[in-house]
DNA sequence: GACTTTAGTGTCGAACAGCTACTAAATATG
DNA sequence: CATATTTAGTAGCTGTTCGACACTAAAGTC
């Protein structure tokens, strides 16, 4: 073991550690989690004691692959907490799970609103995963791709709109937002469309960002700040 | 302690928690990063055992405050990564800590380039640990005031404008980034003008935003993904 | 066939971002 | 002292972007 520098006092007992899976999708329109079927009382989300010896990430990667059979879409860290027993140190990531899977036997998609509160009766450090899961997914929107992850192999691009809608919290002009997508080479039509009861079918997408050159500059934005 | 639903098998040891402070401020215009002073080896950032009981970030908090003797501008989450021994579980903050305070006893200022990498020989865990945290300052700076933090409580805007240029890596035009600055309402003009060396003394200011009301909307850009 | 609903596009004006060029006020140099 | 140099700060022009409106297109409903 290499030398580390370590600094003050190492008084009283080191925290369990713990990974809390915060596994996000969307189901007809709107952002859900995946929890326990409330068999037992309160609801909850999945959570696995952390061993020695594997990165939290590549960890919660693989718990998440084993939970669904497939691979996530993305796999974000949304910060590390006590647990509200003080007992313990959660590790908390969101899950991007595209939309359309099935939820695993003895789990359950569950809507959250916005700000991450679930709907139901539900653990308090599920609650506060939750909640800063939801906002990981809002502040990563433009670093990462997302709301593309979120959404099945095939979209229309409305779907995507009401997605980054959701996420946003607020409405999106739709010209803007296509000149802008198209502007950004980041989707590919397909020779497909669909058609969702009334109204002009919508051509399907698929993800197939062109931009492989070079990241785009960015003007400084101050308007978020205070 | 409340039930909390875990998840598959539970073998195995659990890690031990470490603190990680990557603290950053800023001198003579280059970013640096307080790191122990080179006596033995290879130089090491503050680092602590987490205990049980006292949320990491509160912790990280208070640990900057022992430092310094004065609490840190600014506490961000930088990630929770294995170590490289694979034996302990770091959690990792970036400390921001305002220009032209001295290094504590015993510790250093020591010059990191952009990509985070600092100069000299440098522990593994803690290369790695600077390098995610100047980039979560990087991806944070438009949603918290960063820069801002990172400067003394006076500053003029070429000092304030050089560090955007330092952290975003590129130039920046500066009649934009005032007319954006000024829009935003984020800093208010001090009676008091500073010369440095040669040419016309420049205004100094603080960081005082009016914009209390409700956050400013903002377009949806694309441009950062790929 | 008329109406409604959703998809998708064209155009225009206002706001914005970036460039050049300018003025202002200090130090450096002869 | 006079002139050049350096940095601060601003004004005006211009091309781009963004949001609004209006319109066409293609489906289902009545």
């Amino acid at each position: 073991m290499p030398d580390r520098a370590s600094f003050g006092p190492r008084t009283g007992r080191a925290p369990v550690a713990e990974l809390h899976l915060v596994c996000c999708s969307v189901h007809s329109g709107q952002l859900v989690i995946l929890m326990r079927e409330p068999n037992a009382g309160r609801a909850a989300i999945p959570t696995q004691i952390l061993e020695a010896g594997e990165d939290p990430e590549v960890h919660a990667a693989r718990v998440a692959r084993d939970l669904f059979g497939r691979a996530p879409a993305g796999v974000v860290q949304a910060g590390t907490f006590a647990t509200q027993d003080a007992t313990a140190l959660a590790v908390t990531f969101t899950i991007v799970i595209p939309a359309g899977r099935d939820a695993p036997a003895g789990w359950e998609w569950r809507r959250a609103n916005r700000s991450g509160a679930a709907t139901g009766s539900v653990d308090g450090d599920a609650t506060g995963a939750i909640e800063r899961a939801v906002r990981a997914l809002r502040e990563r929107m433009d670093l990462e791709p997302i709301a593309f992850q979120l959404l099945a192999h095939t979209f229309t691009l409305s779907e995507l709109q009401k997605l980054y809608e959701l996420l946003l919290g607020r409405k999106v002009h739709k010209a803007s937002f296509r000149r802008s997508l198209a502007a950004a080479e980041l989707v590919q039509p397909v020779d497909e469309w669909r058609t969702e009861g009334r109204g002009r079918p919508a051509q399907l997408f698929r993800y197939a960002p062109r931009k492989a050159k070079g990241r785009q500059e960015r003007s400084v934005r101050f308007e978020l700040l205070r």
